[in-house]
DNA sequence: CATGAATGAGCCTTCATTCAT
DNA sequence: AATGAATGAAGGCTCATTCAT
């Protein structure tokens, strides 16, 4: 039990570090942050620090691949309720309340520099395929569907809603931005002729 | 007349280093690229890279600006030849060859962490009403024209459309990507219900 | 009790350093004395080095109040004894003991150029201070009880002894200078008509 | 008699640039004040500056060198009105001058670590030695005369003469800073017993 | 497990000095 | 003589990482 419990404050402080460094790389970029600071945020010490990411960049590793996780999750959880327009919709809503986070804006931009590393690269790519991935599925029940246009294949309409998705996210600086505009958006790039 | 030898041997070299800084902070960032590592790059002295720019963050200033200046003559001269749909595919078709170039994709991350700084700050601002300025004007007229679509706002149409080239851009690897596609997808974004 | 060896050691490294620091600024003044030097006479690395001192300037501050502490010090211990001429010349024979440093003639002049910077000015006038006061509290005590003139404020006689002894110990520069001439020269100042 | 104007504008922008020099040591320094900065406070190019200084280093020699002749010149015109504690008195009251000179007390300090430099400790000594043997001979005519004290050395009263003054210099910061009482403590230090 | 003192490579920048024009 | 662009050694300082306790 002991070992539970264990294993419970391990992944309790992993996590409490994660946040912290999410926290400070969105603010001031990854380069930026110093693990110093983000001890401190996290009320611990370089030891602790070391203990559980053997690298700061690995740390970085940690916050990406925890957000594919929860994108995962979140996919996985939208595509329960059926596929479709909706689905992609559906996406584009939740990263539309993403943005809203005053961190995440910044945190978009925070990889840079680094995102050439193959260790970040392999993360960024997983999430980027996971997505269009995503998209191509449904849009492609979308047109079937008549929902979208037909037209155009859905490889290409997945890549579209990507690029416009990512360059919204990019604009993105504050919580009351872009508010239903990104769906709209959508809409305009996918329905039928 | 030795005037003029100096200040061109100047602009001459100043741009030299623009274009190494320029080409570094793509590959490697802001952060991870060293002034001695540009120096090198440039074949200058350290002492002469500061002789240029009072700050390493000067340079990448520098670098923007030059950037603004180009995009201002761009657009500046794609307005000579008419304006509307076709002034905007036009400058669709022109990031379309700048995401050719290798540095490119990488160069427009390079910015992170310092993108806060004030003076980046504004050089970023100032690019970025430009294009939005120049797609509003003409998406005006071509919503006038009757060439795209007329029930949306020129105003939201201009803020889509960016989103969509600057989701493009960031996405950019190499010479081979994306070819034609971006226009495609403007065109579906833009085109009448 | 481990806290209490930490804190011990610290100590002792703390002024290890302040005391080599010492040492250079005195033999080299402090501009011309870099950190590097420092952490080689101290056997430290930089990172030590700055890890007890945030500046350079701050272990020059750190010198100079630890030489105030020891002034201060030794001002209560000799009023101890008793005030009055006694104790005057009690501290003129102990800044005679002091000019026997090799290092002390050096050190006087070190703080130069910097004296100016606020952290360095106020300890410097707290010096200043305290010894004016220190003298002139015992040069009142010495006129009332005859042992010399009356007839000259002790403020006077203080600001004089100050200028006579200051100027004495910039002079100094090496373990056999004017040996006791201080304190002839004080009692030729102070002397009754 | 083109050579001689030349050799007049040579000396006069010497001078220039050693009075520049002067004032710019007194207010930073000399390690931090730099040569461009001289340059600039001059009007004149590095090129220039290294033409007629082969070094900072000279610059600095050059400006102690000029205050010795000075010295000596004035030291000179005191002693033409004859000797005696008169000459003293003069030569003090002539440093009371300099000192409400806002730059003097800076000055002073100036030298600092660099003192120890050759060429630099020969003109300090130069100047130092020209004065004690002033007051030597003076203060010796004066007990001569029976104006001063006869039961000290004038070899003694020298040297604490030099102390006080050096003393009440090096305190000096401001023109209205004590004033007349640099004599009352001249005549403090050597009145006959 | 946790701590934080210690390390040292590396960074940006300054500045005295040189030299071609 | 005068200029000022070019140089590069040197300096102060930061920070990821290690390791003894």
């Amino acid at each position: 039990m002991g070992r539970i419990v264990d294993e419970q404050r391990h992944t309790e402080r992993r996590e409490a570090i994660l946040s912290e460094a999410y926290r400070q790389f969105a603010v001031s970029g990854y380069d930026r942050t110093s693990t110093a600071s983000i001890c401190r945020g996290a009320g611990i010490s370089s030891g602790t620090f070391f203990h559980y990411f053997p690298t700061k960049l690995d740390a970085l590793v940690g916050v990406l691949t925890s957000g594919l996780q929860q994108t995962r999750q979140a996919l996985s959880l939208i595509e329960t309720d059926g596929g479709g327009l909706r689905a992609v919709l559906a996406y584009a809503e939740g990263l539309r309340a993403e943005m809203a986070d005053p961190h995440f804006g910044g945190f978009v931009h925070a990889v840079s520099g680094v995102e050439l590393l193959p260790e970040v690269a392999t993360v960024l790519d997983d999430e980027s395929t996971l997505i269009r991935d995503f998209l191509t599925r449904n849009l492609s029940e979308a047109a079937a569907g008549g929902e979208i246009r037909g037209d155009v294949s859905p490889t290409h309409l997945a890549l579209w809603t990507q690029w416009l998705l990512d360059g919204a996210a990019q604009h993105a600086t504050g919580p009351d931005q872009a508010a239903g505009e990104v769906i709209d958006a959508v809409h305009a790039l996918l329905r039928p002729p």
